[in-house]
Parts: structure tokens; C-alpha cells; sequence
DNA sequence: GTCTATATTGTGATAGAC
DNA sequence: GTCTATCACAATATAGAC
């Protein structure tokens, strides 16, 4: 396309479909892993268009890695911090997250071996994420409503950090694990599948059984 | 060293000297990320002895995945499969692997980048293994347990798969996420160790809950 | 903006002396 | 068994035409 004072401006978004292309590669083939070629065929344009937009492949992977922690980092936060009590907290990351990774399984495993590996990216994240007040945020919320709860006897004391870290194991860990946890219990994709339907249900009550005096 | 009949034998243990040193590195920086030469600097030795007694990288690195997998994948077999109560199952799972992170942090994530992304080493480590039987023997066992256990009213129900699932959750996963816990939560070293050191104490009584009708 | 062609460096792997 | 030297190719990145 021409606009009229003569520059060019593409008609669909090259840019944007590089992105999506680089998301399923680095995703699936880790970042490391990842080729920049493979990238460039999955996307249908030529390997030097790649440079052109994000100048290296680690432009590129950082590129994905906010987009792909923007996807369920802001949810956690924001939930844990609302007015919900602990069991809805524990009820909506349940459903959300079990919801967002049934459709891309391999996402926490890429993730965790992203943060281990490639440690460097996520200063610069959680600076762009809101400073690093959210772990004030959400601490305190969380500590208040324990707080409260235990008092009023309905709660068995627990940590805040701790309230948080074993939803978020329960949740994302089987997803990392899918692939052992796969040849283990000899499931297929579909059986998998079921498992975390099964998931869907129990976890929810697992956890308000634990949150129990 | 020479042996009476001529033939050179090494005095240190070269190779083993080797595969530490491939531990070291493939686990810090990932399969896909290491560098031959990099393991070589580590054991002290040149890039071609690596080749001498692996051939190939992907040798190296399944070698070094068999050892790691097999320092964990038994326990938590033995474990599950053993007479214990459900409750001492998990007390002891929690207390074994615990230890056991904490002096490897990086384990956990290295192994899930690993089968991420290499899902082809799981089937022969599984066969090396055990033969696919392990999975009966655990699962049938547990839901005996928690059929009993059921049936006398000390315990609410529960697959099998879910609870086996939901105890290396709660301990595996911290370890995954530990570069993120750190940035999130505003912890150094020693403060995640602290963290841990909480959740030795806290797992196990949290778990028991979550098992009461 | 998008392509082809190429520069340049990195890296796994081997040959061969000792 | 261990080393030095080197091969062969893969992979990121750039130059320059269109």
C-alpha cells in the first residue's frame, strides 16, 4: 500500500505475524533451541526480515517472552489483590489457569526453562509489569484476610507466600511436567486432557479443605 | 598408571570427572544452550576427550539426564508404592525432596526445560527404569489407601493420579519457579531459603487438611 | 518493506601425534 | 588416554538490489 505522500506501509501486519511465528517456535523448540530459519518459514517471509524488525534473535525471544508473561501474570496479581475471599482466589486462578494452558500445554514448561536459563529478562519485566510494589500489593492483601479469618477461627493460620505459591504449584505445575507426567501414567493428549478436567473440579475443594481450621 | 600386561588405565576417574562437570553445565545453562567447550574447561580436560568417551553431545547430555532423573524419579516411586499412611507419604516426599533441591535448586528446572524440549529421552529412561509397571504398582496402591481410608470416613475422596500429582506439585515446583518467587516476592539466597525452610513445616500439615472429609 | 547473496563467527566432530 | 590442529557446516547477522 502507498499512502499519499508516497511511503509505503505494509498491508498486514508483517510485524505481528514474525511475532506470532517466533511465539511457536521459541515456545515449542525453547529459546535456545530455536532457529532463527524455522522462524522465518513458520512466519512466510525471508530470515533477513526477521533483523529488519526485532535486529537480533535475542531482541526477538525478549520480545515473546513479555508478551507470552503478560498473558497470565497481570491475572494472578490482580485477582489475589481483589476483595475475593481466599477460596474464590483459589476457585478463579483454578479455572483460569487450567482454562488458558489446556489450549497451550507447552506454555509454563517454556516459561520455566526461559527464567532458569535466561535469568537476565526478568528484572526488566516486573519494572515494566508496575515496579515492584505488586508483592506489597498482593502480600498485604492476602495477609489482612488471613488475618481476619483466623481470628474469627474460620482459617488455619498460613503464610501469605506460601496461601500463594501452592495455588500457583497446583495449578502450573502439571502443565510443566506434562510431558513425564504423560509417559508415567501412560495418558495420551486426550487422556491428559481429561486429567486436568478432573483437576477443574477437585482442586477447588482440595484446597478449601487445607484453608480449614 | 600401567598395569603387568602394559595396558594404561586412568588413575582419576576421567570420565566421571566429565560427566560432572557436562551436570554442571547442562543444568545452568540447558541442553540447547551448553557448550562442549565449556564442559571441557570445567573438568579440566580438552574438547576431544568429551567426544573419546560420549561421542556425541547428545550423548553427553542423555547420559547426564539419566543420572539426574534416576536421583528422583525412584524415591518418590518407592515412596508412593511403599505401606506408609497417605500422610506420612507426603510428609516424607516433602522432607526428601526438599533437602534434596535445596542443595540443587536448578534441578527442577533444568529437568522440565529437558523434557520440554527433548520430550525422546523420557520413553528409554521409563524403560531403563522399570518397565511400565511402576505406574500400576503406585497407583494401585494408593487407591487401595484411599478406598480404605474412604470407606472408615478418615478421608475425603480422591484419584489417585490427583493426589500423587498435588504432593510433587507442592514441592517440585517452588524450586521451578525460584528465579521468579525471588523477583516477585524481593527475596536473595538466603531469603528463599527461608522460604523453603517454612515449607518444610507447613506442607505437610497443610496436605493432611486437604486429605480430611 | 522484502528479497537474494554473502560475510563472519561459532561449534560439534574428527585426524593424528604423543 | 590425552592432546593439538583442523575440518565442515550451521547459524546469526549484514549489504545491497529491487
Amino acid at each position: 500500500m502507498v499512502k499519499p505522500d508516497g511511503a509505503t506501509v505494509a498491508d498486514d501486519g508483517t510485524e505481528q505475524r514474525i511475532l506470532d511465528a517466533a511465539d511457536a517456535v521459541f515456545v515449542r523448540r525453547g529459546t535456545d533451541g530455536a532457529r532463527m530459519q524455522e522462524i522465518a518459514a513458520e512466519a512466510g517471509v525471508n530470515k533477513a526480515l526477521l533483523h529488519y524488525y526485532y535486529r537480533t534473535k535475542d531482541g526477538l525471544a525478549e520480545a515473546v517472552f513479555r508478551r507470552v508473561a503478560g498473558t497470565f501474570m497481570p491475572v494472578i496479581i490482580e485477582t489475589m489483590a481483589s476483595d475475593l475471599s481466599l477460596e474464590e482466589k483459589a476457585g478463579k486462578v483454578v479455572q483460569h489457569y487450567l482454562e488458558v494452558f489446556a489450549r497451550r500445554p507447552y506454555l509454563p514448561g517454556y516459561v520455566i526453562s526461559e527464567i532458569t536459563h535466561h535469568p537476565g529478562r526478568l528484572p526488566p519485566l516486573f519494572a515494566a509489569l508496575a515496579g515492584t510494589q505488586i508483592k506489597k500489593r498482593v502480600l498485604t492483601k492476602l495477609g489482612q484476610q488471613i488475618d481476619e479469618r483466623v481470628r474469627t477461627g474460620t482459617l488455619a493460620p498460613i503464610a501469605p507466600e506460601q496461601f500463594l505459591i501452592n495455588i500457583i504449584s497446583l495449578c502450573v505445575f502439571p502443565f510443566a511436567a506434562r510431558p513425564i507426567i504423560m509417559v508415567a501414567l501412560g495418558l495420551d493428549a486426550k487422556g491428559f486432557d481429561r486429567f486436568i478436567a478432573q483437576r477443574r473440579e477437585t482442586l477447588p475443594p482440595f484446597v478449601a479443605r487445607a484453608l480449614r481450621p
